[in-house]
DNA sequence: TATGAATGAGGATTCATTCAT
DNA sequence: TATGAATGAATCCTCATTCAT
């Protein structure tokens, strides 16, 4: 399918994939513009419909290049040792605002995603989605030790409750830095890690024995 | 400014407002076609221009509208006479999914709205947040009960893990709903307040004296 | 032909016709906005298509309303008394130049006018322009004393010198006064006759007996 | 700037500058339409802007073209040699009377121009003009000799009659086979110039020693 | 007779995609 | 294979003219 796109060096590979990114994060995927793309990548438009065939298989390729970076060194960073639930999702958010800072254009990427229009855009993200969730959802769930909540509590929705926090949490904490436009490379960990820390403490004395 | 919108027939302003409302709700500002909004409502494309000036008149006041309409559906609704924290957001939350149901399309407006790139539209948008947003904000929080929670838990964080929980509940719902394409309004209400309730047992057993 | 507009009383006449010219002079035939127009004379758009059925009747009506004018004050004031044909084409210039203060919306017309590309406007205007044109040429050449020449010269030629001069002469401070955006009521009257009486001296010295 | 343009080929170049040169003389800025100089140039209308970004550099292209090309016919055809102040004008006024006949658009064109509205399209002009000013003034008046002048006339004066009876000559020239619709080049030059020369024999006599 | 809302063709400009070189 | 010029449908917006009230 992409093949000619894959024969290319890889530093060429990864100047054309970062453009496309760049600009699907800034624009959205209607408005990103080829001419701005191609000049960004310093390669011919025509080379990119070469590459990719048109505008769509250019999204196709980026989006599934993004959801595979992002999966590996989640996989790579995540401790499936650990058995603590909080514990684990406490990594698990911290992961991600790690990437977030370390890769920002494939998250922006991924929030304009969630609002396209284009009916084909839509199934693609969808079937990417289908493909990967369940395989990501088994990684985070293994070897979690349930017998740590209180009895009588509802175990999958304590757990919700937990994720839900902890999405509201640096869902703010996101909406903060964007506000203040300060990067997120910036953040004093410190009293953000106290902060997240006394939630989950919270938590814990509500839902564990 | 829109004088001349207004002395329209109250019908024929409804049809151009859900024109409006609906391409934007389904394209965004940019991508939204003024042909697209003129065909459904009905009217030539001048008459949309001599209404609202330009594409950015027409953004502004049906995001007034829309804002206003919901406002007062809401606070219509809001029983600010309940003390308990966790039974007034949980009203808040039911109300908004009521309101959802009725006014899909402003709903999905506002959810577009937030990731628009056009710089004057996101300054129409701050400007009216900031105008609506202590309002709404004092109403949402008059006359709770803070004494409800038990001792040694900070209050903040607490109220925060209910708001945080309560929007994870709704957004999965509503996920669901989006994936199976069934409308709102075909929920089977009883479950759902059952399944909600239970959620908010567990966080008041936690939380509450 | 313009009754309709005829009948209406003198002084909404004079409102629409002034309001008409000032719009014409402003952005010439094609780019006046019959809107502006409207509005400036405080009338409806619909009124104004009443009057004068359309864009190309309006111009109609006021290009000849206003070659009327400048006509009728224009023999009212020039002395065809006055043999001395330098004398005579000094006074037509100056009073060309009381009228061009006294009416520059219309002078300004007549500017935009000589180079309009619609070809019914030029057919209007050239129509006028043959109506007019023998008999105040005739005006212009009654009762002068040929005889002042020098013998010798052709007398046609030396007329033509003269109107050439004085048409130069008058251009040149028609320019200046725009390059400063001086108006014409400023000028300081004084300086300006000697100035154009040296260059008529000269032309005595050189054509006269 | 231009460089997409004048990286064509000089057949399209030509083609392309006659027709934008054609339009704008015809109807002016406003009202050219870049649709028919697509048409005209046989071009779509999407090169249009390709080469020139927008219709303002379209025009500032054309204009700085025409400029450029009158002067430099106009520099190689005047004999800088003779010192006779009427005989220069009047090699001035028959060169451009060529010229008129060899380019009437961009004559038509710049008699246009002096007329438009638009404020940055007048900028551009008169930048364009002062640039140019200096220089063919210079060259207009360089080694003249005034001496030639009789005793106790005013040479600036004399010397601004001679150039306001040469324009005067021409215009009416001009306006002749304007209305009898003849081109320049039909015009029966022997008779012209020999009529030419009696009216600068005419201003010899008066003003020469 | 007067109004001004409505129309729709026409205007400048953008941009994914094609294709000759 | 790579280039980038060319295309033309689609975009927002304007305005003379019409016509129901």
């Amino acid at each position: 399918m992409f093949d000619k796109f894959e024969r290319l060096s890889e530093e060429k590979q990864k100047r054309i994939i970062n453009a496309v990114i760049k600009e699907l994060a800034n624009k959205g995927y209607k408005q990103a513009s080829t001419d701005i793309i191609a000049k960004e990548a310093v390669i011919s438009k025509g080379a990119l419909f070469n590459y990719f065939n048109n505008k769509k298989g250019m999204f196709r390729y980026v989006f599934d290049y993004s959801v595979m970076i992002i999966l590996e060194e989640f996989y790579e960073k995540i401790d499936v040792s650990k058995a603590d639930v909080i514990e684990r999702y406490k990594d698990a958010v911290l992961i991600k605002l790690e990437l977030m800072n370390e890769y920002p254009d494939i998250f922006n990427f991924f929030t304009k995603v969630t609002l396209e229009d284009d009916a084909e855009i839509n199934s693609i993200i969808e079937e990417k989605i289908n493909e990967v969730y369940k395989e990501s959802f088994a990684k985070l769930f293994s070897g979690l030790d349930m017998n740590i909540f209180k009895e009588g509590i509802d175990i999958q929705k304590a757990i919700n409750i937990i994720i839900w926090s902890l999405k509201g949490y640096s869902d703010q904490l996101l909406l903060e830095y964007k506000k203040t436009k300060v990067s997120l490379s910036d953040i004093d960990n410190e009293k953000i890690l106290n902060e997240l820390n006394e939630y989950l403490e919270l938590l814990k004395k509500c839902l564990y024995k």
